[in-house]
This record gives structure tokens, sequence and C-alpha cells, in this order.
DNA sequence: GTTTTGATGA
DNA sequence: TCATCAAAAA
């Protein structure tokens, strides 16, 4: 089980260490170095799951504590989740979640080369490929590991295994994931790509959710969606096949992602419901619909009700047939392929 | 960008 | 066979 450290942004105090299911009571103190008078003793109480990474914040003092930009709010609870800020009261004092598994003895613990084998399937439908380069070093990640581990003196090449909804952070600094990057955006291929044709998008700039979305964004994504865009202008068969750019109304993974997908769906690693209508139903959420959203509202607002889109019925995105079973999707998915 | 594995039931 | 659910992993 990993253990969960809070993380103070501008480094100002040693990261707090968060026990599993422990509830931690934090505010103005020694712990936090906060001397302000509009911060309560008691500001927030904080509870860790290691296991699914996260953190529960409730707001116990009267002045906000906020995550990202949306207030908590006095008795409130939030999802707290790594790549997200917290901010303690009034906009100040921000922090970070890290988790990370514990190597208290060093050199026994196992290995984890982050470059190991990769699974074969990628290689089926790619018909381009620039740089073969294998190597096997991972470039450090941007995120200051070690100014959060005063225990690591020694075998610094081991960097602790990141939780899995880091993922995408870890992997966008990996140039050997890199397919493009400018100084906006980097775009990689899509880990387990649910179509012939699977890129994601992302900032360098780290935005934890359409939820922190802001006007000051909107130049931003409209990068993202001209570069996802050229994408798949440039992809080979790009004359016959359509592609969708969006986003997950729900993503699991920490950091914004604009999803860049050819509507072939045809993948060995679409395998269920859940991944069917998240590219196929308005969980799904069109990038031009995210940027009108947020020049129109000044935010992207996300409807109750939207996880229920994932379990609907498997429908054809072509022709609106509802399929009963995947496989069967499948194969009514290779005749559309075929004429 | 969760996937994988295993148990259970239709 | 296939879907659904829960738990584990990294």
């Amino acid at each position: 089980m990993p253990t969960c450290w809070l993380v103070r942004a501008d480094e100002s105090h040693k990261p707090i260490q968060l026990l599993h299911y422990h509830t931690h009571t934090l505010g103005r103190g020694p712990e936090t170095q906060i001397k302000d008078q509009k911060c309560s003793r008691q500001q927030v109480e904080l509870r860790a799951d290691c296991n699914r990474g996260f953190v529960t914040v409730k707001q116990l003092g009267s002045n906000p504590t906020s995550l990202d930009d949306v207030v908590v709010g006095k008795g409130n609870q939030v999802t707290f989740k790594p790549g997200q800020k917290l901010y303690m009261v009034n906009r100040l004092y921000p922090y970070t979640l890290q988790f990370r598994e514990e190597s208290t003895s060093a050199g026994a613990s196992g290995e984890k080369s982050k470059a190991m084998k990769r699974p074969h399937q990628r290689d089926a439908h790619e018909e381009r490929d620039q740089d073969k380069e294998k190597s096997c070093r991972v470039s450090a990640p941007s995120c200051s590991n070690s100014a959060a581990r005063p225990d690591q003196t020694h075998a610094p090449e081991k960097e602790p295994a990141a939780h899995w909804s880091q993922g995408l952070k870890v992997s966008m600094q990996d140039p050997s994931m890199q397919v493009y990057k400018d100084e906006k955006v980097v775009v990689i291929k899509d880990k387990y790509p649910k179509a012939r044709f699977h890129w994601l998008v992302l900032p360098w700039d780290s935005i934890s959710s359409l939820k922190a979305l802001r006007p000051e964004h909107v130049e931003l994504l409209k990068h993202m969606e001209r570069i996802g865009a050229r994408m798949a202008q440039q992809c080979p068969g790009s004359d016959t096949l359509r592609f969708r750019l969006g986003y997950h109304a729900i993503p699991s993974m920490s950091h914004v992602h604009l999803h860049v997908i050819s509507q072939d769906f045809d993948s060995p690693c679409l395998k269920n419901k859940k991944h069917w209508n998240s590219f196929t139903t308005d969980y799904f959420i069109e990038s031009q619909d995210v940027i009108a959203m947020l020049e129109r509202d000044g935010r992207v607002s996300v409807k109750d009700g939207t996880s229920e889109l994932l379990k609907l019925p498997l429908r054809c995105h072509v022709c609106h047939q509802e399929q009963t079973t995947i496989p069967k999707l499948k194969e009514h998915l290779r005749g559309h392929a075929s004429s």
C-alpha cells in the first residue's frame, strides 16, 4: 500500500504524512507553519484512502478552503486527488498530494523500471514510426519528489512508484512516449487505445480537470484542438477516417487531456460497456463544446447523472442499432468498416 | 489512461 | 459465453 503525503506546493515546510484512513485535522499551527488569523486551527479534516489514491477534505473553519478554484464551503466535503491543488484558506497556502511506495530498506525493494515490456498489440496498426529509440532511462518527472523524500539519501536512481492515477503526468514527460510537443502542449499515444488511432493532447501546465478550467484557458484549449486536428489529418488513411476530438466528462486520470480518436473503434483494448459509452455518449464532450461553454459561461459544467451514461445499452454510433453484447457490437462494427 | 483478475450469475 | 461487480496493482 502506498503512503500518502500532503505536500506544501511552495515547499515552505516538509510534507505531512497522512495515514491510511486516519482523520487528520489541520490548520493554523506549527505543522503547517500557517500563522494567518483567517485560518482556523482546525481548518480542514483530511482522511486518506491510500489504496484508491485520494483524500477526502472537509472544511471545518469558517473561511474558505478551496480545491483548485472551487470553494469547499464550511461543513462540505470534497475529494482531493493527485494533480489537484488544495488551498488551506482564502486561496493561500497551496498543497498537493503524493502517493508513493514506502521503501524502508534500501536495495531490498523490487525493481520498477518504467520502460519495461510494453504490450505487443500496439505495433499492429503502426505504419510510421520515426524514432525507435528504446532507451531504458526515464527522464525525471517534473514534480520535485526529492523535496518530499527526506529519507532518500542514497540510491537516487530509484524514483518512488507513482500512483496509477498520475500515469499521464509521468508518460507526458517521457520522451519515448511523446509523439509531438511544442511550448504549450505534448501529444502521446493512448496507452490503451480504443481505436486504431487514439492520441491524447496534454498541456504542460497542470490543469487537473474540466472543473478547473477558466476563461484564461480558452486559447490553450483552442491550441490543443488545432494540434489534435493536425494529428488526425496527418495520420495514414486520414482521407477515409473520421475522428472525434473531445474530453471525458469524468476522467479517471489526473491532468486534463484531449482525446483524439478515430471512429473505427477497432481495438482489442475496447472491452466493455464503459469503454464504449465513454466515447459514444454525451460522456464524451466535444472539444468545441467545452470551448464554447467556457467562452459563454466562464467555466465548464458537467451535468449530474453523467456517470449513468456509461451504463446505457450498447448502441452503434453509425446506425444507432442496439447490440446486446460487446462481441456482437464488434462484429457489427466490422460490417460498417468493410462497406 | 486505469487495467487486470477473480467470483458470481445470467 | 458474456456481463457485472469488487479488489488489487503500481
